[in-house]
DNA sequence: GTAATAATATGTACCTTTTACACATTAAAG
DNA sequence: CTTTAATGTGTAAAAGGTACATATTATTAC
């Protein structure tokens, strides 16, 4: 059942005579990682006949004696490996014809990783990591899902210290400004994001040069420790 | 079934062999009204035992065949008898410990009525209006979700046109900047309140005067047609 | 070692939005 | 017709956002 959160019909039937307790509840977080300029979602090939060749996200169905966040917490740690990761809760999805198996409604999560940092093991398991420019359609209600948590994280990107959960320890700005620029899908002026960016204090200096460019360095700089925060609440 | 969201202690041990079903999912609302220059809630006292004294929100327990969002339509039709009401999803409760009798994962919805013009069927109900300010305690985990729904209100209220739902067909300028402070919790200056609200252009002047006032009345206003959204999509 | 390259670092003027604040007007009541 | 209790309105200052150009620096190629 850990392997993955598909139902399968005869597990269904086996409790519709039940009346209020045969809705499942699972859990899909929408892993989003950064790299080569880029935002990607980690994906795996749906094993359900109806979604033949379509990628769908990662989750499974919530365990009778864990929490919501504890359950996605538990699906990034068995798929990716990681257990220090930002998640944050999105949205309950529960329309009756979103799972071809029966009824499950999801709690869609988003996280933010480091793809570079961590290394997952992604081959043994059919996970691979897809910019989001090229995603068109995905098993179940999961564009949907990826959509409102795109909308969401793009909310929340300018206001609150979550994106350098998407970076190396330490960074440069122009790093820092190509991922807001990913995120938001817009290009931003340097002068104005560095002043931006400034004012919210959110950075420390770290008296340290990029390296290995065939250009002039940036300094480096890494998110100040009173911001490093993993978890967000309701 | 109908009649209470809360589950009696033998239906929840009758299917707790099963793995993956024995989780049930329920629906809370949090019902806004307006009245008397304050923001209020609509509360029933909690038939459990647990939570003797204390108050609870709506809900009820979702059926298999009906979406989330249907069975928020659902309750706020049978307690109130209300059909033609704002409601927005906020967020899944899923606390293992959350519900004294069993594990009931609930997704909380906040909903946006205007007292004076829907006269509720409250006494038969044990339902009442509660003063924002007045709540310290709920039954359950609800002065939690509770404190989530008013912030995203609270979030929400400026940037969308939704704050309608609380008032009247007809209104005031004041009357609306007096329904802002009591959500927002603040004193607003009055010539720029309205100059806020005049360059979003929701209102359409109605070219009539308030009555029955002993002082210079206002003038009233009605929302635009097309900002009257009653549902809001994830 | 000098020039070319490709980036970093930085400031200012303009515009828009937000804030603070005061006085003339109006309908009703006495 | 005076008092009351509210409505309706504008402007100046501050803060925040936008548009925009030049000097500097480490590396590479010659």
């Amino acid at each position: 059942m850990s392997k993955s959160h598909l139902l399968k019909t005869a597990e269904i039937e086996k409790i519709s005579h039940l009346d209020y307790f045969n809705i499942a509840v699972s859990v899909d977080c929408v892993i989003f990682g950064y790299d080569d300029k880029e935002l990607k979602v980690l994906l795996i090939k749906s094993d359900l006949e109806e979604f033949e060749g379509l990628y769908s996200l990662l989750g499974d169905l919530v365990r009778p004696d864990e929490d919501l966040d504890s359950a996605s917490y538990r699906i990034l740690k068995e798929r990716t490996g990681l257990d220090d990761v930002y998640l944050e809760q999105v949205h309950a999805f529960g329309e009756t014809g979103r799972h071809p198996s029966g009824r499950v409604i999801t709690i869609a999560y988003y996280s933010l990783i480091d793809i570079k940092n961590h290394k997952l093991q992604l081959s043994h398991n059919e996970l691979h990591w897809h910019s989001l420019g090229e995603i068109r359609k995905l098993a179940f209600d999961h564009k949907k899902i990826l959509d409102t948590s795109l909308r969401r994280l793009q909310e929340k990107v300018m206001e609150d210290p979550i994106i350098f959960n998407l970076l190396p320890e330490k960074f440069s700005l122009r790093e820092l400004q190509e991922l807001y620029e990913s995120i938001l899908g817009v290009e931003l002026d340097r002068r104005n994001f560095r002043k931006k960016i400034s004012v919210k204090d959110w950075l420390q200096d770290l008296n340290e040069m990029e390296t290995n460019l065939s250009h002039r360095p940036g300094k480096l700089y890494s998110v100040k420790k009173q911001y490093q925060r993993k978890i967000q609440q309701a």
